[in-house]
This record gives C-alpha cells, sequence and structure tokens, in this order.
DNA sequence: AATACTGTTCGCGA
DNA sequence: CTCGCGAACAGTAT
C-alpha cells in the first residue's frame, strides 16, 4: 500500500529494472491514466528512478519524466530480462498483467515490460518535463521527507503550528512526506498519543516520541518491502510482509499487547479508520 | 443481494 | 485557515 515504505520499495525494484533502458513504444488503454501524449517519451532512456513522499519519477534522458502517484491500488509491475527468480506473481495482481485493469503498458529495449494496473483507476502517470515537475505537479507542495530532511525541531515546529488532530498534521503531505493511514495510526500507538489530540497541545516529550515512533514504523516498513495487506505489490510481482507487523492498523477489537488492559477500539476521523487503545492512547 | 469498507487526494461548502 | 464530506472507481467482506 502506497506509503513511504510501499513506494520506496517500489522506487528501489524499478530503479533496478528500469535504469539504462530505452523506451520503445507506449500503449494507453485508459486515457486518464496517462493524460499527456505518449509520444514525447519513445526512444528516451531511463537515467533516475526518485520518490517523493508517495510520488515515483522515473526521470528521462530528454528533458521529461515519467511522474507516477499510485494512490489505492496502483501497481507498478515488470515483466522481462533481470527478474530472477521468476517467482509467482501475486495473487493480488487483479486480471494479471497484461488484463483488465492494466490501463498503460512500457515497451522497453531488451524485451522488459512495465505494466501499470489499476482497479480504481485512481492512480496516474504524467509526462511533464522534469524541472516543471518538480514546480507545478504535488512535488513542488511535498513536505519534508521524514527519513531526511525532518529534524527533531522542524518537526515540533509543525506540530505546535496548527491546531488539527495530530493524526491528520502527520498524514498532511504538504507538511511532511510519505506518512499515509497505516503508518500514522502504528506511531501514534507506539508514541502513546490519541489521534484526535490537538497537535499543538502535545507535550515535549509527546513529541520527541512521535518523532521516533515515526522514523521506527517507517524504517520497519521499508525493512518489511512494504505492507500488502491490501493490494500493494512489488515491481518484480512479488508482495510485501509488513501487515505481518503492523501495531494496531486493522486490530480493532485484539486486546493491547502492550498493556493487556483493553482492546483495540476503531473510529473514523476525517473519513479514514483510526485505531487506538483506550487504556495507552488517552484524548 | 445489498451495504460497508478500502492505501489517496482534491474540491466544495460551511 | 479549518473541517467534514463527496467524488474519482471497482473489488472484497459481511
Amino acid at each position: 500500500m502506497p506509503e513511504l515504505p510501499e513506494v520506496e520499495s517500489i522506487r528501489k525494484q524499478l530503479e533496478k529494472f528500469l535504469v539504462g533502458h530505452l523506451i520503445k513504444k507506449v500503449e494507453v488503454n485508459w486515457r486518464k491514466s496517462l493524460p499527456e501524449r505518449e509520444d514525447k517519451i519513445i526512444g528516451a532512456k531511463i537515467e533516475k528512478v526518485h520518490r517523493f513522499g508517495k510520488i515515483l519519477e522515473i526521470e528521462l534522458s530528454n528533458k521529461f519524466s515519467l511522474v507516477i502517484h499510485v494512490k489505492m491500488t496502483g501497481q507498478l509491475i515488470y515483466r522481462g530480462p533481470n527478474l530472477e527468480p521468476a517467482g509467482q506473481l501475486s495473487r493480488k495482481i487483479i486480471g494479471g498483467v497484461p488484463g483488465k485493469h492494466t490501463h498503460v503498458v512500457f515497451y522497453l529495449d531488451k524485451g522488459g515490460i512495465l505494466y501499470f494496473n489499476d482497479v480504481r483507476k485512481f492512480g496516474w502517470i504524467r509526462i511533464i518535463e522534469t524541472e516543471k515537475a518538480h514546480r507545478e505537479t504535488m512535488i513542488g507542495k511535498m513536505g519534508l521527507e521524514p527519513l531526511k530532511d525532518l529534524t527533531a525541531e522542524k518537526f515540533e515546529n509543525i506540530l505546535k503550528s496548527s491546531k488539527r488532530p495530530v493524526k491528520l498534521v502527520i498524514m498532511d503531505q504538504t507538511k511532511i512526506a510519505g506518512v499515509g493511514n497505516i503508518y500514522a495510526n502504528d506511531a501514534l500507538w507506539l508514541a502513546k498519543i490519541h489521534p484526535k489530540k490537538e497537535s499543538k497541545k502535545l507535550g515535549n516529550e509527546e513529541i520527541r516520541d512521535l518523532y521516533d515512533a515515526i522514523h521506527k514504523v517507517l524504517k520497519k516498513g521499508i525493512e518489511k518491502g512494504g505492507s500488502s495487506e491490501n493490494s500493494y505489490v512489488t515491481p518484480d510481482g512479488g508482495e510485501g510482509e509488513y501487515q505481518h507487523f503492523t501495531l494496531i492498523y486493522g486490530k480493532e477489537g485484539e486486546v493491547c499487547e502492550r498493556c493487556h488492559l483493553t482492546k483495540f477500539e476503531k473510529f473514523f476521523l476525517s473519513g479514514r479508520g483510526t485505531y487506538f487503545c483506550p487504556n495507552c492512547q488517552k484524548y
């Protein structure tokens, strides 16, 4: 699932599979998945693969970039050389590749193929000049990278300048890049903070704990290759493992393994499923 | 069969 | 500015 650890896992594999290859042909089956004319990138070489929060950028040799957001169900799947071992395709790739949910196909030299599958069609790929992409897509409004630029001091400033519930603040992509629903829930449980607590009312110790907790869950997520609880798969067609290590996400009704006193509860905050331990995370 | 829920983000009206 | 809500879609679980 496309939060920072998932997108970073995709990025690493794409880097391995795609860099150095030429784009020979592009097929677009669903125009909304790739609005720009695909002929702009035919013959271009794939130079680098970057990640900004939950956004991927495939930088090409001709001043253009492919900017990609997979949203909830977008999948980038590679088939071709360097795919070793050629493991089983995850059954989470509904319809297969290519299949009824394959909206864009990139044919590379030497037989490599990159498929963009997306059941819900919320994800998108844009072809934009590299510089412009950094200015005008979501990348331009992206907040700080939690594992790079987000210092404890900056984090404190962000939290202390908002009256919104802390969970919404850490998920605000214009402030902090890449934290989504799963990792936000897990980090708040780890730091023993109620998701609804007003951000600026957090104490210094809570802020520090949350800062550490965010680092911890994101690193764990990356280490486990992301969470395949739902439809996330890696470009090699495999799955991540974080879903077996979630702290609280998806565990409504289970007894808290830290305090053993209460069961996890769930409510909706701004439309998103929000989990908490009534004992560990007091409002 | 019908309804609720799902990782994300944007735009609207209050 | 903030908030909640519906929309963009389609599949799965209950």
